[in-house]
DNA sequence: GCACCTCGAGTTCA
DNA sequence: CTCGAGGTGC
């Protein structure tokens, strides 16, 4: 074939690129497909001297801009009119049955079918509006006021979901849409060393509003099309029409978008929207419910402002704004001193945050906080919960300065930086510390003492001197009653709770001791193998490290633990007292013939049915591995609700995903 | 020596 | 859940 045509054919497939976005699992084009085919392409170019107009490596323009031209729309770009809640959603329905119904009593010869409705995501970016011209992208522009925007189409040419020349030939149209900057592409933005993008939106905003095209193209921008504003020579009865003459033309489309009858079934799809929110991996702030017909949007028509046949379900925000008010500085059961910053109370996705965690000092370094007490900045609560300061809102402001203590905030011993964090080494002197280690020591996965708490270990510490989990085994009922909030039947129940810890077996004891470095995972390995206590309490590092996943420093770790004679006199002071801390039983045979055998396998999300430890243990007898992270190694991710990032990777990496909790108990039924 | 996987530890609010 | 960092395989 000659150059010149297989140029023309690579343009061609290049320019279809969105059709990947047809349907979930389908890609036509993918992402790694485009780039093969897009080098070849650049390399037919530079052998053969020719660009052909329509080429995709005439995305990225050389020269930096002067300004932005303004562009009248040719229809306004409409905002929409905002429903909170239900009852606001509910109130806009009721508006458009009445309206339907006032013009089927007046026009009873043409009457207008029943509503029906089209609810989309509503994604947090910036609108684009793309004007073609015989199938040629001409303009584009921003929304600016909603009838003149700005012009930004150098910029928006970088996009690569932006098709630069489309089959559609009828005339001028205009499209809108959204420019997004996916959360994967920020987050490795963010990883490769270069200035930290906060969020996901002002970084695409910024991006294409960005005087040189190429800082542009670096933000590997995407979009979302969802509508033609203006169309020459051609009319759509439906939104579905709409949306076909999109997709037939390489735009790329949202997957989410569906078509109801019922009110209450796009009630359902909020909720399903909300809470496949956190999986996705773009921003969204709502979803947009539309009158699917064309006539009845006509006849709906517009209020001053909004059209009355859409209205956007504006979720709760998960990201907004507050001040930085104070740091304090805690200390963990390690000795690790973590910040913690008190914020100006704010309401952030339906609760009050107040304090923020700030995890170490490096994190306050790279989120350039260091000078920041009393600014404004970035506040995100995702799905995992933890309220997190992103950064400043406005980088160049400076106010206090957050000061490291250089001794201990409770004990006032001399701190030590190790790495990104703070320790204090005074181990056994400093309360928090050893109100920590016994807290851990009760905690449920180690002896799983129960109804005991930190305010137990706490009060326990100040009113009992219990300064080791030792010393738990010596309480006695005429003390623990004489207690303030204590009272017969707390007293007996704790000891109670206590007495059956001692018989928890030799991987619960291990990780209760809460040897550095070591963990659930390794505690199992150390039992497994020794089987017996006077076995790894004499083990050298050398043994140690031949075990598996065990190296030089968490051996080190274990060897110097048991050498420090306080340690020894506690463990000998708990076995004389009775704990038991057995050797676990025989390990049970797995089978090797399940669904599940041999394969890779994390849970994430909200399972009902049963826990989710409950779940790796089955899967476990059924020869599984479970394991906490999604990687290329994982062969299946099992998702309850509200999965978040997990799920996300999954389907990134295109791994097997079982979403249905009965189908997942059909296969550990076998 | 680097990339990747996994583990350990700490985190908020109601 | 997220981070840092330990362990391991290439």
């Amino acid at each position: 074939m000659d150059p010149m045509q297989s140029m023309e054919q690579l343009v061609e497939e290049l320019n279809k690129y969105n059709y990947h976005y047809y349907t979930l699992d389908k890609p036509l084009v993918s992402d790694k497909e485009y780039d093969v085919l897009y080098d070849k392409l650049v390399a037919l170019e530079a052998e053969t001297g020719i660009t052909l107009p329509d080429s995709p490596t005439q995305r990225v323009g050389g020269e930096l801009l002067k300004g932005f031209k303004p562009h009248r729309h040719l229809t306004p770009l409409w905002s929409l009119d905002k429903a909170q809640n239900e009852e606001q959603l509910q109130n806009w329905n009721n508006r458009v049955l009445r309206l339907v119904a006032d013009y089927n009593t007046k026009n009873p010869e043409s009457p207008l079918p029943a509503p029906s409705y089209v609810v989309e995501l509503k994604f947090d970016g910036l609108t684009l509006n793309l004007t073609y011209t015989d199938g040629k992208l001409v303009q584009a522009s921003t929304r600016g006021n909603g009838v003149v925007g700005e012009g930004i189409l150098a910029q928006v040419k970088t996009i690569k979901s932006v098709p630069l020349k489309i089959p559609y030939t009828g005339g001028t149209i205009e499209v809108q849409g959204e420019g997004i900057m996916n959360l994967s592409v920020l987050a490795a933005h963010n990883e490769s060393g270069a200035d930290p993008l906060k969020n996901a939106r002002n970084a695409a905003a910024g991006a294409l509003r960005n005087l040189n095209p190429k800082v542009t193209a670096e933000r590997k921008l995407s979009a979302f099309f969802y509508n033609v504003g203006y169309a020459e020579g051609i009319r759509f009865d439906n939104h579905k029409e709409m949306m076909d003459f999109l997709k037939n033309n390489f735009f790329k489309v949202n997957p989410f978008v569906s078509y109801f009858d019922s009110f209450d079934l796009v009630m359902e799809e909020l909720q399903r929207i909300q809470e496949r929110r956190s999986s996705l991996d773009y921003l969204i702030d709502g979803a947009v419910v539309k009158i699917t017909d064309m006539r009845t949007r006509e006849v709906l028509g517009y209020t001053d402002k909004f059209p009355r046949w859409a209205v956007a379900f504006k979720f709760e925000a998960e990201e907004t704004t507050t001040i930085l008010e104070s740091v304090v500085w805690n200390v963990g059961r390690t000795g690790k001193i973590t910040p913690l910053a008190k914020v100006e109370p704010v309401e952030l996705a339906g609760v009050t945050v107040q304090n923020c965690t700030l995890n170490n000092v490096g994190d306050i370094e790279r989120k350039n906080l260091k000078f920041a007490i009393g600014t404004r900045v970035f506040i995100r609560r995702s799905n995992d919960v933890i309220p997190e300061i992103l950064g400043k809102v406005t980088e160049e402001s400076d106010g206090q300065e957050i000061v490291y203590p250089e001794h201990c905030p409770a004990c006032g011993f001399p701190l030590e930086q190790r790495g990104a964090h703070l320790f204090c080494n005074n181990r056994f002197g400093c309360k928090p510390q050893t109100v920590g280690r016994i807290t851990h020591f009760a905690s449920r996965d180690a002896m799983d003492i129960e109804t005991f708490s930190e305010k137990t270990a706490e009060q326990l510490y100040d009113e009992l001197d219990v300064r080791e989990p030792a010393d738990l085994y010596s309480l006695n009922f005429e003390d623990l009653v004489k207690l303030e909030r204590f009272g017969t039947k707390k007293a007996t129940n704790l000891l109670e709770a206590i007495e059956v810890s001692k018989g928890r077996d030799l991987a619960a004891f291990l990780f209760a001791l809460g040897i550095p470095n070591t963990g659930k995972s390794t505690t199992k390995v150390l039992a497994d193998h020794y089987r017996s206590l006077e076995a790894i309490m004499s083990a050298t590092a050398e043994e140690l490290t031949a075990l598996p996943d065990i190296g030089g420093i968490v051996a080190d770790s274990i060897v110097s633990f048991f050498a420090d004679p306080f340690m020894q006199a506690g463990i000998h002071k708990m076995l004389s007292l009775g704990v038991e801390a057995r050797a676990p039983e025989k390990p049970q045979v797995v089978a090797t013939d399940s669904f599940f055998s041999g394969k890779t396998v994390v849970l994430t999300g909200t399972l009902h049915k049963l826990t989710r430890d409950e779940a790796a243990e089955k899967l476990e007898a059924l020869g599984a591995k479970v394991t906490g992270s999604v990687s290329k190694k994982t062969d299946l991710v099992i998702a309850g609700e509200k999965a978040g990032s997990k799920l996300a990777k999954a389907r990134e990496l295109g791994i097997q995903v079982i979403e249905d909790e009965d189908e997942l108990i059909r296969l550990l039924e076998g």
